[in-house]
DNA sequence: GTGAAAGCGCTAACAC
DNA sequence: GTGTTAGCGCTTTCAC
């Protein structure tokens, strides 16, 4: 490794001509400039970024924390959170969380030793410690999820879509095509966003005087995985139903293929709406009415947000609610 | 932000000591220590990661390269390299580079910044001109393809997995299940892996002295999406096929879906086979008979030969080379 | 137009 | 058992 005193030794200059050559920061004559660039290409020079980093207190790193890497409902925000963040020459840390909150403050640590200048972190859960924990950091945070309890003076941003609208929205498409007997598949109740899924089914059903006990209620964890398990337990079920609410595509996936492999037809035996409209609701056959979650704007906004804080130093807390959307597609039936 | 000064100047101990408690490096008297921590954690100090990794030299953090990170092919090498580097205490980058060259040289220089201590690098493309570049690497690098040209004293290691064998067993399998009229969707042919597949298809077609020509090829770019065109090509084609093996898992869901969405049976009407054997590969109905690529073994020994040259500091090249596996499923029937 | 020097926060060899 | 000191590689202010 060359580092900038070696380039001195070579060209005589001293590093602090060296610096300003190469970084285009303050006066340097064109010649003297020439000579250095030249020395620099022949060492094969490459800064260190610690030291960068180190003398001028800015990674130009942002952290980007999702629970799982392999869902594609966080594509579209990867997508979108780093379109924007090449635009400003910056990168981004990718990591995951296996919804383990151990995992989840271990990152939140990792920001604290400045491994990045600010951080987006999705969480199915901001319980009350892991928000005690956001409020201390040095470095700025965006949210997305709606976070309870929020404080005057938090100083984090939060970008969010409505789960509960998201859920009503698809429990009401079901009704309004005639389905009664409507199941609905969700995650972990203990986590935050499962609670605020099933509350929005709970609140359609309300709606439209639908009955319903927790028997209507099957439990997964989001995978494909625990979707043909539910498929198992929903075509078994004494409960009979005609309709399934299943809150993420991963999860309707599941369930779709293992109903066709017991020989079920959908939507003729069962129709089934999802959450999260990614691209996969659109990769099998009948392709997957589906709710769009905003994933792109939630990733560009977040950004958006982040780099506010980041470039622009803004203070305080802003808080952004997007507006879920039913995509109709074939997986749904009207019910005569 | 905190330093070894602030808890200097607060508990009356010199830097050094502070960090011999804090580290449990070099002695320090139990009774400092407490007084020494206490202080630390009330005043919320983290270590900054700059100075640690400036003075240390080591960042404790591997770059992983790839070129997509919405395939899921890469999931399960994510999910080993990530495992064995928490074992090891390292964090890892992710990024990609959407198969653009440019991108993977952007990712190649951020490395000799020592923006990390090393790198796993998948492309589909190592060009003459992209191993010139790592070969002049400051930081050890393992390559996830076959690298034609390797020179006798090449630093870099290299873990693979037979691409031409995969599709030459993919090939073999429909021409035994009685198929001749056999089509092959492949990548961009200027890419170096879409060749190394499209070989493997034709020595397996002449082995068995089976006729093809350009007709039976079809080209696509590993995308959902490319698969559904190629799909509309397949069922116009003046050549008629009775099977297709498509390079990889995403075109097949692709082609799947768009050729049941046209009424045509899997696999009655058409037998596909694919690449990959990702966990979509069993989420779709027919669930698509698939080979599979060894992904967790090549992200879990390409991991293991990194941490080999930057913990043990191991010199000097090392060739691994996987076999594919043929995983039977329900997308291929036997013609009579 | 260029150089000297200080300092970012940390660690470790060496001193006492 | 703890402190002193130097230095990792970079940037920047100030001096000349």
């Amino acid at each position: 490794m060359k580092t900038l005193y070696d380039i001195a030794k070579a060209t005589g200059f001293s590093t602090s001509t060296i610096s300003r050559a190469l970084n285009n920061s303050g006066y340097c004559n064109p010649k003297t400039k020439a000579i250095i660039e030249k020395a620099a290409k022949e060492m094969n020079y490459r800064p260190s970024n610690a030291g960068r980093v180190l003398k001028s207190q800015k990674s130009d790193r942002v952290m980007f924390c999702i629970p799982d890497i392999m869902n594609p409902f966080y594509f579209n925000m990867i997508r979108a959170i780093s379109e924007r963040l090449s635009l400003n020459d910056y990168y981004f840390l990718l990591s995951y969380t296996m919804h383990d909150k151990s995992e989840e403050f271990k990152y939140l640590n990792l920001l604290q030793e400045h491994y990045a200048d600010g951080m987006i972190m999705v969480s199915f859960d901001f319980n009350e410690e892991l928000v005690e924990e956001m409020r201390k950091s040095n470095f700025p945070i965006v949210a997305t999820n709606m976070i309870p309890n929020l404080k005057e003076d938090d100083n984090f941003d939060i970008v969010y879509v409505d789960h509960i609208k998201a859920m009503y929205i698809a429990t009401e498409h079901l009704i309004l095509n005639g389905h009664k007997d409507i199941c609905v598949v969700v995650g972990n109740l203990s986590e935050q966003t499962s609670q605020e899924r099933l509350s929005g089914f709970e609140r359609a059903m309300n709606k439209y005087n639908i009955e319903f006990s927790d028997d209507n209620i099957f439990i997964g964890d989001y995978t494909i995985d625990s979707g043909k398990l539910i498929a198992e337990e929903i075509s078994q079920s004494k409960k009979k139903f005609t309709g399934i609410v299943c809150s993420n595509d991963l999860m309707s996936m599941g369930i779709v293929s293992k109903l066709q492999y017991k020989g079920f037809d959908i939507p003729n035996d069962f129709s089934i709406i999802s959450l999260d409209n990614t691209e996969y609701a659109d990769a099998i056959h009948p392709s997957l009415t589906s709710v769009d979650m905003k994933q792109y704007e939630l990733g560009n906004l977040s950004c958006k947000l982040l780099l506010e804080k980041i470039i622009d130093e803004r203070k305080g807390s802003k808080v952004i609610r997007l507006e879920p959307e039913l995509v109709i597609r074939e997986s749904v039936r009207e019910l005569n």
